[in-house]
DNA sequence: TGTTGTGAAGTATTTCACAGCC
DNA sequence: GGCTGTGAAATACTTCACAACA
């Protein structure tokens, strides 16, 4: 039950996490072996990141499946539900807001804002856009924890600071912009062009070697 | 010049190169410290960075922004245009295929598939929507480079397979499943749902702390 | 003088390998 | 016998610190 956890274990967790659910027989059991497979690492490394939290499985049997799947939930912090607002009504946050894993896995987005005047007011599903104004008074009111940055650079780092100002808990951040914030509040980024970059940086680069 | 540069690198020089797109005065010079300052880096990480793909600084000065610039876009692999099918015509399918940045930084998509019938044949932006049935054909005449897989789990693995096979040279997958592909095709994966899913970690973690 | 480029030192993460237990 | 949990070894990445040099 260590402190310091690795951000790539975290990831990890997540995929283990993602291949149990998948997994019909419930009752059974799963050894590191083929959590391992699904997951594009070694035994040794799915043991170790399990180490970290506690050991829950039974030596020459493995790890049971639905305790395995409670067990990595409550790690996750996901064995119970978070509100989220989205911040940002553009393209990016449509998908978000009706991305169905999100709310299955109990994310759910209790208000949107967007500083559009086009767009305050107009109704997405059960919720009706709200104008920055109400920003403050309605992340206290609705008790929100998360927030999603789905707006440009420009207004990012604003909108983070009065987020965290507001009491919110974590940011999932679509800007591409790094954000300057308290470090008690953790940030997400989420970097398409990043990602794009990162996959011409890796063909480009094997061309050179050829 | 080395070779095997970390994922880590890739990522800072991505930031490297937007800190410097926001940089006015071109004809300028920056310190690594500078750039560490906007990265969220340190000054040493920077150098370090910058010394795999050789030594374009000036000691006692600096780097010139025009050509730190230009030699990041040209390591990135975006000195040049990039051909881009969209899989997948969905929410995320429509905002990545609207996301400015994507075609002003090269990335042009020139098809879209999707293999719902009610979808196929409409027209988004200068595409039309094409059936799965044309894939192989068209990644082929059109010469496509990368495919963007914005489709749900149980399709990706066949069409990344697809994508493979007809020779394109890079995948940007947001399906939540980890691609099975020949290693020269390198895969960048995006997974929203583990980006919540760190945030929520970080989160109960540190309450647990407290 | 000021700042790079880089070996060497320091940390962090992964892998090994095996004792311990089912 | 099989498979976990975990120190110890190996590897990877970051930071230090300083010689080189504009």
């Amino acid at each position: 039950m260590s402190r310091k956890i690795p951000e790539s274990t975290v990831r990890r967790l997540s995929h283990y996490l993602r291949s149990l659910e998948g997994f019909p027989e419930s009752g059974g059991t799963v050894s590191s072996e083929e959590l391992a497979a699904r997951g594009q690492t070694t035994a040794a490394q799915v043991r170790k990141d399990l180490s970290h939290f506690g050991s829950f499985g039974k030596r020459g049997l493995g790890y049971q499946v639905d305790e395995l799947r409670d067990r990595l939930r409550s790690i996750l912090g996901i064995n119970r539900s978070w509100t989220v607002a989205l911040v940002g009504a553009g393209r990016i946050g449509l998908a978000l807001f009706e991305y169905p894993a999100f709310r299955s896995r109990g994310y759910n987005c209790v208000a949107i804002f967007d500083s559009d005047p086009e767009k305050i007011g107009r109704v997405w599903g059960d919720q009706v856009i709200r104008s920055p104004e109400e920003f403050e008074k309605t992340i206290v009111e609705l008790d929100v924890e998360l927030v999603i940055l789905a707006i440009p650079a420009e207004g990012a780092q604003d909108m983070a600071m009065r987020a965290v100002d507001a009491g919110v808990k974590g940011i999932l951040n679509f800007a591409p912009i790094r954000l300057n914030v308290p470090p008690r509040v953790p940030v997400e980024d989420v970097n398409l062009v990043m990602e794009l970059e990162a996959l011409s940086f890796q063909i480009t680069q094997r061309e050179q070697d050829a």
